[in-house]
DNA sequence: CTTGACCCTATAGTCACTTCAGGGTCGATG
DNA sequence: CATCGACCCTGAAGTGACTATAGGGTCAAG
């Protein structure tokens, strides 16, 4: 860990938007590294840790299991590894990216075309955010009243 | 719900990749409606439950509180809804979900450049998985060995 | 009728945080 | 120097979102 910025838990959690506890339970999960400490016992944070973390909070917030973000740190712990073991992992991780961003996609573009209807004076009737994440069925409005399934 | 599919709590969960547990779940905290059963009191379950249990399970995927979730449903769920309610809430869900498909690319770009370089014979050395979801420090390498912050 | 697969409800456990409890440290202020 | 509020510490308990377990019922094929 190189530049020294010398942050206090609570200043590294309002920079990452994260709960000093969180960072606490990270850290007890080894999914952060211990940091230096004051001679008060204050943790002391610096640049990469701030990078580690957001990695890690980004990763969390697009739903990624904390499995999946330990095998993604330990990627990047580990420059020296050999390529054969790793191409499943990042084909695997690249699959999974893929597949959200198509669904995000779809999403958006649902919500972008619902936002527009609203502006214009349109109503929410042919609402279709259930279909814009879910398989096209032969029949049905998403927001059909029935509910009996 | 319109069209019949009949089927079992299994088959739906076969179906949508959810355990029937989940599936129970989800009928308790009212994230799906209760379904027909059978004289045994088994469930029963048709298109209309598929399509909502297939976008709850994809919105959970993709990181999206269960609360979010359910802003949506609600969404769908109530045509009628003066727009004025529904633009901010619609707006808001469209920032998170640009702001997502961002990082996944950022993501899937680095994933990408590392999987060609496997192939072509490459080392992990300068992996940057960290960067691509991080704030951009002015020094350091995501793979740096020291561990003090 | 038997049997294995599946269903039911209720409860407890797991993962990933998040809150609470009790006490220590820090720095500004009087 | 003393006080005080903000923040820090560790450990334990609570919450949300599932997931597994327990005990018993249903179903359909043989």
């Amino acid at each position: 860990m190189s530049a020294k910025k010398d942050l206090s838990i609570g200043a590294l959690g309002k920079l990452t938007g994260t709960k000093v506890e969180t960072i606490r339970f990270y850290e007890q999960i080894a999914i952060l590294p211990e940091p230096a400490r004051t001679a008060g016992n204050y943790r002391v944070y610096g640049h990469d840790h701030v990078r580690r973390l957001t990695f890690v909070r980004r990763m969390r917030d697009l739903g990624f299991p904390l499995e999946a973000v330990r095998a993604m740190l330990d990627l990047a712990d580990q420059p020296d590894r050999p390529c054969g073991e790793v191409d499943a992992l990042v084909l695997d991780q690249l699959h999974e990216v893929e597949r959200k961003i198509a669904d995000l996609e779809r999403l958006r573009d649902e919500l972008s075309r619902l936002a527009t209807q609203c502006r214009t004076g349109g109503r929410m009737a042919d609402c279709r955010i259930i279909e814009s994440l879910s398989p096209h069925g032969e029949d049905g409005r998403c927001c059909s009243s029935t509910r009996s399934g």
